[in-house]
DNA sequence: TTTACTTTCAAACAATCGTTTGATACAGTG
DNA sequence: CACTGTATCAAACGATTGTTTGAAAGTAAA
């Protein structure tokens, strides 16, 4: 026997298993290489439970999709006192653990790597609450390091570059796998791998800045 | 009538219209989202075509495939008598322009990069023939820039981060629209996308080897 | 208990997939 | 002519897809 509160728990439960299966498939398959079937044989649920708790897979894949993490970091970095390099030091180090980590329950953002190449109805989602905001996040950030002296595009093709490097990782995972067997990506290899963005990138954007000058 | 040499060429023919059909439908789409029927829609042959002349879905893939352009652009660069700087960039510039330009034909490059982040049963072959040599190259072009100051883990990375940064373009085209729709890709624009991503990498890697050296 | 509502489930649905089949047309060989 | 092999085609095959259905189970309120 279960109480009014236990029971919206049942079903709430079974909506919370759909979506973390749905977000492991997800991140792992294609759209359309992700099915139903698995999800719900992972989620220990039927088959209906999906169009009877969101409707469709793409309502399913709508609701897996959760950028709070990724915003609450770019919010907790602008809050920082520290110097705008050291800022995109921090914030690299800390997408990349969310992107590369396994332990870390953020997939949101590996199933939002994924999405890109492939555009699905939810993309327009996902550019809106996520991508948009992290490329104007980056945009200033980089901004405050160049100071004015390089133009939008160029301020752009920063961007580009630096999350460039950092999908790279998470879309070419399967080919990195077969080109470096041996390489297993744990926290200290992951923090590594930030570390070189960041340098990597402020280098660039400090070359840039000067070649403007001259 | 025809002539026995011509009944051949009509055949190749067939097989040749499958294959450009392929090439295109397989960049735009993942390998599940790609169908025959489409392919053999674009080809103006029929459905069984397909498995006649080519055994399957993945054998067309795999015969689709051909990397001989990216291996004669770093054939042709390596003969160059240009310093390493140089030829980086001459590379980097031919590279995008065989990634982003419609008008080229190489999109077998193209299907490259989108088969990067799904796996098939052509990815072995994806990687054997035409990944693994690009980094080798590209480790290789790194090598003779920054001396051997420094290790090995740092220069496998220096070359992620360029390939990153290259196919970051190519993958994240239909969110890139998106985000900039008034952008379009024209020559000017790539060769332009080409020389930011030598000097921001010429950059990284020089400022790499001066970290090593202090 | 009876009634009403929510949730789950096996089963079936219609659509689409890659693939196969058998017939057909055609060119070359004897 | 008959025979052989190649290439194409409409049609169908079996499997799998996302989705729907109708009944069963279970809970809450009457």
């Amino acid at each position: 026997m279960m109480t009014e509160a236990e029971i919206r728990t049942a079903s709430e439960q079974t909506r919370k298993r759909l979506l973390d299966a749905a977000r492991e498939v997800f991140s792992q398959h294609s759209f359309q290489g992700a099915t139903i079937r698995e999800i719900c044989r992972l989620a220990d649920a039927n088959v209906a439970a999906v169009n009877y708790h969101f409707g469709s897979k793409d309502g399913l894949l709508a609701e897996a999709l959760n950028f709070a993490p990724l915003a609450a970091l770019q919010k907790a970095n602008a809050k920082l006192s520290e110097c705008p390099k050291q800022r995109l030091r921090l914030f690299l180090r800390d997408f990349m653990v969310m992107l590369l980590d396994e332990k870390n329950p953020s997939s949101q953002c590996r199933i939002m790597a994924r999405e890109l190449a492939d555009p699905t109805p939810a993309l327009d989602k996902i550019v809106r609450e996520a991508i948009a905001p992290l490329h104007e996040f980056l945009a200033k950030l980089v901004r405050e390091i160049v100071g004015d002296k390089i133009g939008e595009a160029e301020l752009r093709r920063c961007v580009h570059s630096i999350v460039g490097q950092c999908l790279f990782y998470r879309h070419s995972h399967p080919v990195l796998q077969r080109l470096h067997p041996k390489l297993r990506y744990d926290r200290k290899e992951i923090e590594a791998i930030g570390e070189h963005i960041a340098e990597f990138s402020l280098a660039g954007i400090s070359h840039l800045d000067m070649t403007r000058l001259k």
